[in-house]
DNA sequence: GCTTGACCTAGAGTGACTCCAATAGGCTAC
DNA sequence: GTAGCCTATTGGAGTCACTCTAGGTCAAGC
């Protein structure tokens, strides 16, 4: 498939699949006669992959991090998966964290709101 | 209070203030002799409300919209507490999509490191 | 044969900070 | 009283992770 179907699919768009591949985060990805990207169902599983790393705030670093030990020669190796479960152990604690963030300003959120609602309701009433 | 409390109390870094200050969303910030600034207990409130909106992932142009009608002269009107209580509903329907999207990736991430954990173990087992 | 449309590239622009260099006033230590 | 240090000040450059623009190729449809 090509990179419109591949950002449909992958839910990042081309322009970032483009600046991805660049930044040597994917596996070369086929061109055809015309030089056109071609996309496969592995290469589509690795964006969605990427996709959802940065989506919970993985910095590109360490998305690199786990893009060339995915990719490197030995990727297979205990030690090279480890060093892959270690990356996302680690942003499992963080996302964790940011979670708990959230949680805490939907409160405050939800507290202001409450007061500007009552507050209009009194003017209105 | 200086910069340096006002950072540590509401959780902006100086630099951040000193920003927000520029761009027009803080009330004008009281000067002393030397030509520092000033901070009493409300600008640490609205600090921290700034800070907890854009931890939230609020836009800074909304939280301008949200400082423009929180400073304007008849910034107790009805009409511009309901323009704030707008910004603030949107928002909290952003957040929620946000906290929904997260959890589904923590999902996903969990499942991830479950599958190099296992995978881990038998290679040592 | 000409337009349209999906793609290509290099490079500039954006949002929201974040860091840096140069400057200045005030406190303590000699 | 002056040297060093601390906390500020400013304008402007740098960073991250895209995002957009300009200009170009090529196959297909009218």
């Amino acid at each position: 498939m090509r990179i419109n179907e591949a950002s449909a699919r992958s839910g990042l768009t081309q322009d970032t699949i483009r600046f991805y591949e660049k930044s040597g985060m994917l596996a070369p990805i086929r061109r055809d006669a015309r030089g056109w990207r071609v996309f496969n169902a592995d290469d589509i599983n690795w964006l969605t992959t990427l996709e959802r790393l940065r989506t919970t705030g993985m910095p590109l670093d360490d998305v690199k991090r786990f893009a060339m030990s995915a990719h490197a020669p030995n990727r297979d190796a205990a030690e090279e998966r480890a060093k892959r479960l270690a990356l996302l152990e680690k942003h499992a604690v963080t996302l964790a964290h940011r979670q708990a963030e959230l949680e805490a300003c939907k409160h405050f959120l939800d507290h202001k709101i409450g007061i500007y609602r009552t507050s209009l309701e009194v003017t209105h009433g």
